[in-house]
DNA sequence: CTAAGACCTGACACTGACGTCAGATGCAAG
DNA sequence: CTTGCATCTGACGTCAGTGTCAGGTCTTAG
């Protein structure tokens, strides 16, 4: 398929696509005229990096650990496997300050509705007499 | 307090702080020669924004909360309590995002211990307690 | 008083993943 | 063949939080 039937397929934009070739993230055969071509291997491989995306790697980052997703039976450079494991931890570390973030916004959520609840309780649902 | 001590009271360069203000997100009173001031309970005020930075709650968004925080008493803008359900919903699926990418960068993991560990049981020495 | 260091404002630089535009070429349909 | 859309490369724009520099003022120790 070529560029833009992958960009439809995955949801990310041709402008992307390209931007994950230049930084090594995305392979693609080329046409004599240099048209890009893919097989449907490649959308796995889109959204995989999109998830990693997502979860906050950056694309050097991605690429040092892709000898891992792509040759894992090899024996992959340590530095390969290291980083794996780093940016598990890192995620890890994300996941629990975002727990955090959460449990407080949490506890401003009950501050918040405790008063709401004491108005809409002696007049309920909305005010009469505005307007 | 001055703004130096409360950015090495809190691990937040100078600069930031100023920016907090220009933002919204930090009072300070101002001395006559136009130096900031502060008191200990900004200190809690920066590490709560920094959580909410750190949770990826844009300065905007921060700001339209900040009723909520700073006088959870009053009957506060259905908007900014909106938003503060909205947010703690939009870093819930985060949080959720998050594990699907370590779970991936486990089984990648796993994968790749496999043949590590093939490796290793030939030349002990081994990862003993890598999980 | 003086020197050093903290602070002020204002401005520009940077990063990274992408949007967007321009100008050229490729390709399928009429 | 032509028309029109897809694609190509290359370049510049964006956004947000922060670094950093310049040129000036304030504060405090000696």
């Amino acid at each position: 398929m070529r560029i833009g039937e992958l960009a439809s397929r995955t949801g990310v934009s041709v402008r992307s696509l390209r931007y994950y070739e230049e930084q090594g993230l995305l392979a693609s055969t080329r046409s004599t005229s240099g048209q890009r071509h893919y097989t449907d291997d490649e959308i796995e491989r889109v959204r995989f990096v999109q998830r990693l995306y997502a979860a906050g790697l950056s694309s050097r980052t991605i690429v040092e650990l892709l000898p891992c997703v792509d040759s894992p039976s090899e024996q992959n450079s340590d530095e390969a496997f290291g980083r794996l494991i780093q940016e598990r931890d890192r995620i890890d570390r994300h996941i629990n300050e975002l727990s955090g973030a959460r449990d407080a916004l949490d506890r401003l959520i009950d501050a918040n509705r405790a008063h709401r609840d004491r108005l809409t309780t002696r007049r309920p649902q909305a005010l009469p007499g505005t307007r």
